[in-house]
RNA sequence: GGUCCUGUGGUGUAGUCCGGCCAAUCAUGUCGGCCUCUCGAGCCGAUCACCCGGGUUCAAAUCCCGGCAGGACCA
């Protein structure tokens, strides 16, 4: 037997690409959103490739809200448990939740080292004259003055001895840098807090960290191994190795991904999103039209399909459009075979049923593809319920059938002759899905705002808030609402 | 304007580092067929791509140079 193992070089690779692990290693991960908003499909991203690769490496899982920006993106309070709820939802676990705006004094306690070490400095220029330093590749006169200086000016800076905008604290890289964005970049400034109250610690602080720094300091006071993120923030990389390597720590691998947009949900900002709730143009954060996870929630997308979806697209860096059919097409996969059919009749249009001999009970199964799951009956008597596009797309005296209970000939405007209870040959119309008066009234919520009304077989009553199904040729819809006298359910997708 | 990133079918994606097995993978979409008492699922088939131009080489999606296009960040 050959001891020859080739690394075969046409092997397609599958799934995410890997991590780049050395053996041995403990990998430790971090989802670090802002929490100025529910999460979004597009958050879902993040958290999806993170927990899969955390699986993976069976590593830890530190859920990070980066919270230190109350004026440009304020945290909102009810959005840090949503996010925990996410995580949950996906099923995935999370194995320490930190919060940035806990840990100002580590914060500080860093900027005094940086400052000590001459790592960075306080800065009272203007933006307008810090940026003809920038472009003129110089120094600013703060930049060199003696430690002691600096630390005075970092006191008075917590002291509240400065106006907001009075004075920064900036870490030095190189004011020569070819990428002025990255010349002695700010770490800190102040903030008016008193007009911004921060969701979880009020006005308490009026320094804050930006979140390059924060966000350096805590990566490696947790012992991140491994960052994965938006390439957006591809250039924070370089700005941080200059603190990393000040303070002569080892920065973590890093994987970026491009900006994604999902056609068929648009793009929508969290503030964008929040300021049409506020002017009631949306019903809510899990308004069917949003793209947030509670939305998708609620019309029936299935977790396991919002990571597939994601691990499918893998962790290119190049911008991509994808398609809501691909999200649909992962999600149907899976609800194909849990969801049970049910007939929901859109705009019915009431047909007597002529020449029927007693009633005739259709055994319709729950699921076409699993007997086991049993049946559900409906009892024709003598009038039926079709949806009106059906019917009046029917030329007179054709063959249709009432699905799984006979076939009928349209004689009238409003009737229709029983033909056979099996199959007939005459059949030239389509097979349809129908009810009896004895269904319920049933309104279909629509992603596109509109509301479907029609009537769903009564079975629907027994079912469960919550559950997920498929109206048979109309779609899979998540049932909302279950109460005797009707049902109201939210449509996923065809 | 500067810096960086990215260009493979309609949409994504594998392959690019280490050139040949790539007449290019898989998924999704579209079209057609089979099956099915759903316009769902399943099965089969078809369709459609290496941004452009040079160069190196026996050989380039892959390496080099130059364009072009898109994006991100900063200004």
């Amino acid at each position: 037997m050959g001891v020859l193992e080739l690394e075969a070089k046409d092997e397609r690779r599958e799934g995410l690409p890997p991590l780049g692990v050395e053996a041995g290693e403990d990998v430790v991960m971090r989802f670090a959103p802002n929490p100025n908003g529910p999460p979004s499909l597009g958050h879902s991203r993040g958290m999806c490739i993170n927990g899969a690769y955390a699986r993976e490496h069976d590593a830890r899982l530190i859920l990070r809200f980066d919270d230190t920006d109350p004026v440009n993106k304020a945290p909102w309070d009810p959005a840090y448990g949503m996010f925990e709820e996410a995580f949950d939802w996906l099923g995935i676990d999370v194995d320490e939740v930190v919060y940035a705006s806990d840990r100002l004094a580590l914060y500080y306690e860093h900027a005094r080292e940086a400052l000590e070490q001459g790592l960075a400095y306080t800065c009272e220029c203007s933006p307008e004259s810090f940026r003809e330093h920038k472009a003129a590749l110089e120094a600013c006169p703060h930049r060199e003055e003696p430690v002691e200086v600096q630390m005075q000016r970092w006191g008075e800076m917590l002291e509240g001895g400065y106006d907001v905008g009075g004075c920064v604290m900036r870490v030095k890289t190189d004011m020569q840098h070819p990428d002025p964005a990255l010349r002695d970049w700010v770490a800190f400034r102040l903030v008016d807090v008193d007009a911004n109250p921060h969701a979880r610690v009020g006005s308490r602080f009026t320094v804050w960290p930006l979140l390059d720094f924060q966000s350096a300091v805590d990566d490696h006071l947790l012992g991140v191994t491994h960052v994965i993120r938006g390439k957006d923030l591809a250039d924070s990389e370089r700005k941080q190795r200059y603190l990393y390597e000040g303070f002569g720590w080892s920065y973590p691998e890093v994987l970026h991904w491009g900006r994604v947009g999902v056609h068929g949900f648009g793009s929508f900002s969290t503030s964008g999103m929040r300021a049409a709730i506020e002017e009631g143009q949306y019903s809510g954060w899990d308004d069917p039209r949003l793209p947030t996870l509670l939305a998708l929630k609620r019309r029936g997308f299935l977790s396991e399909a919002i990571m597939a979806f994601w691990v499918g697209l893998g962790l290119s860096e190049k911008d991509i459009e994808v398609s809501a059919e691909t999200l649909e097409a992962e999600n149907r996969k899976l609800l194909d075979e849990r969801a049970d059919r049910l007939f929901f009749v859109r705009d019915p249009v009431l047909v007597e049923v002529e020449g029927v001999e007693g009633p005739v009970t259709a055994e319709v199964p729950r699921h076409p593809d699993d007997p086991d799951r049993g049946v559900r009956s409906l009892v024709l008597e003598g009038e039926a319920l079709v949806p009106r596009t059906v019917w009046e797309g029917l030329g007179e005296d054709v063959v249709f059938r009432l699905k799984d209970c006979g076939d009928v000939r349209k004689v009238g405007e409003d009737r229709v002759g029983w033909v056979s209870r099996g199959l007939s040959d005459e059949r030239e119309g389509p097979i349809v899905e129908w009810v009896t008066p004895s269904s319920v009234p049933c309104k279909v919520l629509r992603p596109d705002a509109s509301v479907h009304e029609g009537r769903v077989e009564a079975s629907a009553v027994g079912m469960d808030e919550g559950e997920v199904v498929q109206f048979e040729r109309y779609g899979f819809a998540r049932l909302e609402e279950v109460e005797d006298g009707g049902v109201v359910a939210v449509f996923g997708h065809r």
